[in-house]
DNA sequence: AGACTCACTTGTCAAATGACAAGAAATCAT
DNA sequence: ATGATTTCTTGTCATTTGACAAGTGAGTCT
């Protein structure tokens, strides 16, 4: 198992020891999502606890008219499932899929379930994962409120420049909360704003 | 101790059996917090897990320019503490006040912890909490990106009508998202949407 | 009472963004 | 390859929202 990446990544937080590390990553089991293919479905409950090793991956609801609304964008050492309907066992309101081909390591709901029963060193390091997500989260809720779409886009750009390389405008248009021919143009702006 | 509410509180997830959840109770202070006064301060760390029994209070951070941005309002019933600061045990960016006289029942992050430690089902109980807080969040970030400012406003009159009794216009509109005057507008316009 | 502050409203204008549509460019299926 | 589909860009115009400033009213302090 070439799981060095997995094992670096639980002893991030500095609660979990090396060979510790080790032995909880020999329960994830290896998992390859093709590009465009689907990780998880509006209606299907996440069971899934993926640490992406490599690739790109998003996740996405639909508006009520329908559309298509980006709520994340996942890449290479990150863990993607549906929190709540994970934890909580219900129908997730969200799709998940590869931006691209993509490799990495899980373990269901209830191996996870397991672990942090019997590790509690992991049980921590799966709450720092949580609190982590939720603080990603107000950041952004706030860059949401106080920033200008621009900004935003720039902030993007230099936070998570490959997944602008991987994702369609569209997708990321709608993750920053705006239509996809306003992207266009802040595209356009930001090359062009010395000229003209 | 009249911490009927606490109690009430500790069993609605259904993991806490009645006779523990009045024994965790029995670990909390009561705690009263005056109009104004502040819960936390920004550069503080939130060491109080805060059972919020009676009154209402918000948390606000700075933006770059200097303005409040109201980042969440909480009622009777809800817990009270800033999440990052909390469990990572680094300064809060925010600040948590009180909108009106407000009581409740408080544990310190070593006493929660050690509840942590000792009562699986409270564990549980503090990860659904958690996990509810996060999707509540998600679920705001969407409605900021697919919802007009008159949409999110009658959203938060229906969902959380107390918070805008007892909140001032500028809090409420930072919260949307939005200007005061924009707010102002806006109820200007609900009322006589039909007049002229 | 009188002067102050604070919360809210309202007017005017500008800026940001959306809606819709057409066209160019890239990608995909057969 | 070729036609179809998707993706991205661009034009025009409407709508939403912001910036700024003035005004009203309620409460506060002395």
């Amino acid at each position: 198992m070439a799981s060095e990446k997995l094992i670096q990544f639980l002893q991030s937080t500095g609660r979990i020891a090396p060979q510790q590390a080790r032995e909880i990553a020999g329960s994830f089991a290896s998992l390859r999502v093709g590009k465009n293919d689907f990780f998880l479905r509006a209606g299907k409950i996440s069971d899934e606890y993926f640490f992406l090793d490599t690739g790109f991956m998003r996740a996405f609801a639909h508006n009520p008219a329908g559309d298509e609304v980006t709520t994340a964008f996942y890449g290479g050492g990150q863990v993607v499932f549906e929190v709540s309907s994970f934890f909580n066992r219900i129908p997730s309101q969200e799709n998940m899929q590869a931006l691209t081909d993509c490799t990495g390591w899980f373990i269901t709901f209830q191996e996870l379930n397991g672990l942090f029963h019997s590790r509690e060193e992991f049980r921590e390091f799966g709450r720092s994962l949580l609190v982590k997500g939720y603080a990603g989260l107000k950041s952004r809720m706030l860059a949401m409120i106080t920033e200008s779409a621009t900004e935003r886009y720039e902030r993007l750009l230099k936070e998570n420049p490959e997944v602008v390389q991987h994702a369609p405008l569209k997708s990321i248009a709608s993750y920053l909360g705006i239509t996809d021919s306003s992207l266009s143009r802040i595209r356009a702006g930001s090359k062009n704003s010395a000229l003209k």
